[in-house]
DNA sequence: CGGCATCCGCATGGATACTG
DNA sequence: CAGTATCCATGCGGATGCCG
């Protein structure tokens, strides 16, 4: 069992008791639909503020925004900013970002392999 | 590109668009904290609603019973209810329910792997 | 163009209580 | 024990406006 203490919670020590905390915080920040398809989005490609708004079907402003902020403050994204007028800010996923795009992946694969089961699935619980 | 329509959102005919939708939908439905962490902890066992919400830490009977709901309604999760007195319920994974797992423990194991750079990032983004 | 602040409606989610 | 319903706070998230 890979993650025994995210899911339990209950270490014994003061530096276990701080890493879980900390992994269920981070686990949190990106277990969200926003934050996860930004990543997916972005796969291998560098991506204008702009672009990433296009490419991420639905996301406001202000949510692309937030979650970006965030991805960067953990590390999973670059911003780089050109000094040009207009400005030009590009989004890069890092290594970490990277190595967690491909668990969205699966993720986003796993989906459509099963629409038709889902399907079926409500049909049978009653809908 | 697996995800182009799940991403892009643009197809042009309509079953396509009805796919797309449902993609959308279902992806929506799993990609949050709680229904990932459900499917976690379930992993290969079965458990019973109490049992599930002591693994589960932090989550409230309500966002418990909302979220294995949703999951029974898309075909993840299995309720079996025994007619005894007092009432045991069992959830257990589905085949597609524990396919989908392989990518939360990757989900997990990443968190893990990533925490010391994560901490790193945080320091250097000023917090 | 990209970012930030403000306002605010509404859904989310906690607490509580009642049923089988 | 498990599920449902109700009440209610708060915080998410959209819309808008202004600034570099």
């Amino acid at each position: 069992m890979v993650t025994k203490q995210l899911l339990k919670g209950l270490p014994e020590d003061a530096d276990l008791r701080r890493a879980d905390s900390l992994a269920r915080e981070i686990f949190s920040d990106i277990a969200n639909k926003w934050a996860l398809l930004i990543i997916e989005a972005l796969g291998e490609r560098t991506l204008r503020f702009s672009e990433l708004r296009n490419e991420v079907e639905g996301v406001s402003h202000k949510m692309l925004t937030q979650n970006l902020r965030m991805l960067e403050r953990n590390g999973l994204v670059d911003r780089k900013v050109h000094p040009t007028v207009p400005p030009r800010v590009e989004y890069t996923l890092t290594e970490p970002g990277r190595a967690l795009r491909t668990a969205v992946d699966v993720m986003c694969e796993w989906t459509h392999q099963h629409l038709g089961h889902i399907e079926g699935a409500r049909g049978r619980f009653e809908g």
